[in-house]
DNA sequence: GATGAATGAGAGTTCATTCAT
DNA sequence: GATGAATGAACTCTCATTCAT
């Protein structure tokens, strides 16, 4: 579990109130973002919701791009957190699958607008952050990825070591398109529907003979 | 094959030459929107690439967002029609099935940026014209539904009628996922390889005992 | 006569209107200049005194900087003028001297306040803009030495060659003293006296024995 | 000698300490304004720099400009201690006015940007501020006006006394162009070079016949 | 006496859109 | 049908100054 973050430079010195006021942002962003959209939201709004001035704004980030990395961090801390939760070791690779994809689609559908909104936004990140958070991206598809390796491992799941890492990001992929594609899934399944049908499929292609 | 699009007024009577000029239009804004998104790109900018002046665009748009419709529009046509050349009636359903999979990823493959573009900047769309887009995403997700149902009946796949639907999302997905993840997956695939290994996984859900 | 200018780049297209408009822009600019400062003038005063908005304003520069560019450029083109104008090729150099002087510094107390501007402004152009102006400065300077070497050729005035320049430097700071130093002169002298006196001064040091 | 200074307010009650603090203030001040400017120097630049916060600045002074005024202020007197330290009353008139313009312009080729700094920014001063600055440039021009009568008197200098106050003027204004027009002098003369033929042009200005 | 977080007016600049020619 | 100069609301960001601790 590499540990790394874009650390963004304050005005304000003392660290406990830099990182309660850039919660306070975070928060206030993430509302506005999901319901404007990043180039729509303004500055002084972000202020606002904040809690406080445009002035004091500045004085925890450098600028409006700093807003969108703190939410984009915040929001893949969330999910990963979600996820990390889910795992038991006593259970068979294929149980905590089973389980870990349970409790990820959980999490997807609660976390729902949030998810597209790094979905829709990261794009506008400068170079430098987008690094830091693609490569979040990756950790999170690297919990599945062990998971797929244990069940192997004790022979509960059947799958070439070649197709580990892309099985890992189609299960990634499963939650992000109940996301992203809601305006049709919905039309159609409930989440449990969904969560059932998608890990019935899966386990077809991971089945040992 | 519903055929339904928004129209978009335009002051210039001549419906020959409104087509033409919006290809222009259309040509010049999906290169920018790709190299700059679309918030960072400027009418004026459009309007140069376009081969022509501000005030000519405005001719043939009545708003920014009518451009963002346009190229919109444009791609997921493009992407259709390249679905669409690959059906063969005479196959059968799982034949059939490999073979619009293997051109849809190509088509994908070929687009990337395109598809990626109408995955970012759908949101950037008035409500009116998101409608429209998402219609023609369901469209074109039907075609594989289509192939689906043909293979069932057929016998050449197993697959629940309630599931129809949710696979041919997948598969619409797993050419998605192509452009939206490859920052990931080309580090360890080619398309070759992807195609190869997504169908393998697909067909064991649809293999008939 | 060197002609070298620093080209600024417009949106407007039309060479005429451009001139046309900077000329508005200069005018309104170097009121505002002097009688606030640069620093303490906004764009939008600018825009207003020159008639149009804010925006125009932008059509004809690409910066605040611009401007002062424009009008350091546009109080030496008219100092250089109504230096040149007094040159008569038929007077020997000591004549010609002293009518260059005396006209030089009638220039200076006309323009008075556009002196004083280039020299308490001219810190604040960008390194680039900076480099032309300096250079007109020295081409201005030129014209005393030029005067100065001729007076030495027809004998009427006594000068070693490297002399020449340091007092073509002279003679300008005379100028530019009255301008800057005119809290303190103008207490004791008119423009006339000061004239007579600084003439008398420096005709001793070029004195043919 | 008259001794007059702007008072400015501080809210801290002890002068030793206060007269500290604007030591400090000052130090770091001078050089700010000199790399940057006046007006592109922050307060928080001017507090860092002077080794306190931007609350504790404020406690020194009551407003920025205020910073000026004691940067010119300081400049003025270290320029005048400079001047005066030359003067010695055993030599007759004309030896004094070569050894203080040898002293005077080694003085400002020292000070060489802070004097072009208080040349620059004097007119960003409040008016009261530059009141008291330029009643202190008049009595720097003084001393040299001193030593003009000091040798008239002694009939080792020839000058009608309606002149004394502009030769002193001119002096005064030799060094000034010294820093001013370093662009372009220090391209051809050496201070030394400079200083003989000023020196040598100006006294025969000045030759008893 | 020292601190530094908070403030908000105001700065320079951009850009979608209009409309007279 | 084409042009492009004009517009001004709206944007991001800065910074001198204050005041509670």
């Amino acid at each position: 579990m590499t540990e790394m973050r874009k650390s963004i430079p304050s005005l304000v010195k003392d660290p406990k109130l830099v990182e309660k006021r850039r919660e306070q942002i975070i928060e206030a962003a993430v509302q506005l973002f999901i319901s404007k959209g990043f180039h729509k939201t303004t500055t002084r709004e972000i202020a606002r919701e904040s809690g406080f001035s445009i002035g004091t704004l500045y004085e925890y980030i450098e600028s409006k791009e700093d807003v969108l990395y703190l939410v984009c961090d915040a929001i893949h801390s969330e999910m990963e957190k979600g996820i990390r939760s889910s795992i038991d070791a006593s259970l068979s690779g294929a149980e905590m699958l089973k389980r870990a994809i349970l409790d990820y689609l959980k999490v997807m559908d609660q976390m729902d607008e949030k998810v597209l909104l790094i979905y829709q936004e990261t794009k506008s990140l400068t170079p430098e952050a987008k690094k830091y958070v693609l490569q979040k991206e990756e950790e999170i598809t690297e919990i599945f990825a062990d998971i797929l390796r244990r069940g192997i491992e004790d022979g509960s799941l059947s799958l070439e070591e070649k197709s580990v890492n892309l099985m890992a990001h189609n299960i990634i992929v499963l939650g992000e398109m109940w996301t992203f594609r809601r305006w049709a899934l919905r039309k159609h399944y409930t989440l449990e529907e969904y969560t059932e049908m998608q890990t019935s499929l899966l386990l077809r292609e991971l089945q040992t003979t």
